[in-house]
DNA sequence: TCGAAAATTCAACGCTCGTTGAATATTAGT
DNA sequence: ACTAATATTCAACGAGCGTTGAATTTTCGA
């Protein structure tokens, strides 16, 4: 009796999440993805129940990992700072770094289930209550430490802040080349450090300018 | 023979736009858009070629006129400011301000396409070529503008700059009432007044913050 | 080596999909 | 009133959809 990490089982769900990633939910079939699988359509009725079991396997075969990496860095910021506070900097610095960074060096491994976290966040039917189920506990714990490093901020400032920062680091998971094309190559959408290099400086210019209003 | 806005014609774009939005273009299908214009089947593929021609015109049909306010308010900065530079802050406001007043002013109007823009956007297969087709012939005007707001900025600054606003703006589009579960009720992703009044501040920080290190 | 459990194959179900062609009804200029 | 263009209805096509049950093969501990 085999247990985890069936190989065929594995297959199933890297083929959805690249398929799902580039066209979206509906726009996939089951046969689809069992045809890039290389296996029976039935075979995905055998290991999940339905084609939205899939999916959600799909999302929580990888959402632990990323809120590890993700708490993981933020502890290591606060146990820095057991005396002083944080740095607005440094707090986005653990939102993002881990993430980017993941991207940046296991590319092939991870691009295809950060395209779907991009749509995810932006889709007005599933955006609100599966980014709320998957990553919120944790964001929580990020905005608090925010508001520890900036005393006094305005609640509503801070959460816009939080949205405004969500929505530019959700377009970066989407890797459009938009901004390729737009800057005649200067810049790539698949180029991480780049963005890793300017995004926390970005945003925590924002957030401290909302905040101290 | 009568010419355009034929009220069935626009029943249908009305429709289209309104469940292309929510569910995307591969989640509905021809049929429940007919059924929701409450109009045959076939009047589909009598007023258009075919449903990507469908949804074609549902994004043409709007597109002119965002356009044509943008360049209004930029063009308004720019003769305000004949002498001297107008600042990164009023360049991005004539960016964001036209296109978040009108989806808060005529809301019932205007959030589907909103909607339908945020979900592009963050499409990997469709988001690069549908944005650059679109918009970036003007984008790349308000590019230039803050280009020489900012004429120390290094070219990839102003970039990746530029992608951070976007993604930005068109998560805000998205309305998908994630911040509104987050903040406690205190935030509300469709209050367009809220973000008005903080996201040229936010996002002019944050050029400014990348553009001067 | 036997037998049960796990994995895979095969064939099919009822339904909806995008699209079309021909028939019918409505409108508008003369 | 006649007519031609415009608009709408009706019926159907072949294909693909998600899903299922039963039969078959493979795996592996006893």
């Amino acid at each position: 009796m085999a247990r985890e990490q069936h190989p065929t089982r594995e297959r199933i769900l890297d083929a959805a999440e690249e398929l799902f990633a580039s066209k979206g939910y509906e726009g996939v079939s089951v046969r689809q993805i069992m045809r890039k699988a290389e296996a029976d359509v039935s075979l995905a009725y055998y290991h999940f129940k339905s084609k939205q079991d899939l999916f959600d396997q799909v999302m929580l075969r990888r959402v632990e990992h990323l809120n590890a990496i993700r708490l993981k860095a933020l502890t290591a910021v606060e146990e820095r700072h057991a005396d002083d506070a944080p740095s607005v900097e440094e707090i986005i610095d653990a939102f993002t770094h881990p993430l980017l960074d993941l991207l940046a060096q296991e590319h092939d491994e991870w691009k295809y289930y950060f395209q779907l976290i991009a749509q995810i966040n932006n889709s007005p039917e599933w955006g609100g209550e599966l980014m709320t189920r998957y990553f919120d506990p944790l964001v929580r714990r990020f905005i608090e430490a925010l508001r520890k490093a900036l005393p006094n901020c305005d609640e509503r400032d801070l959460f816009w802040s939080y949205h405004f920062l969500s929505g530019a680091l959700t377009l970066t998971f989407a890797e459009t080349k938009r901004i390729d094309n737009l800057s005649g190559g200067v810049c790539q959408s698949s180029d991480m450090a780049a963005i890793n290099e300017r995004m926390p400086a970005f945003l925590a210019a924002g957030f401290r300018a909302l905040c101290s209003r």
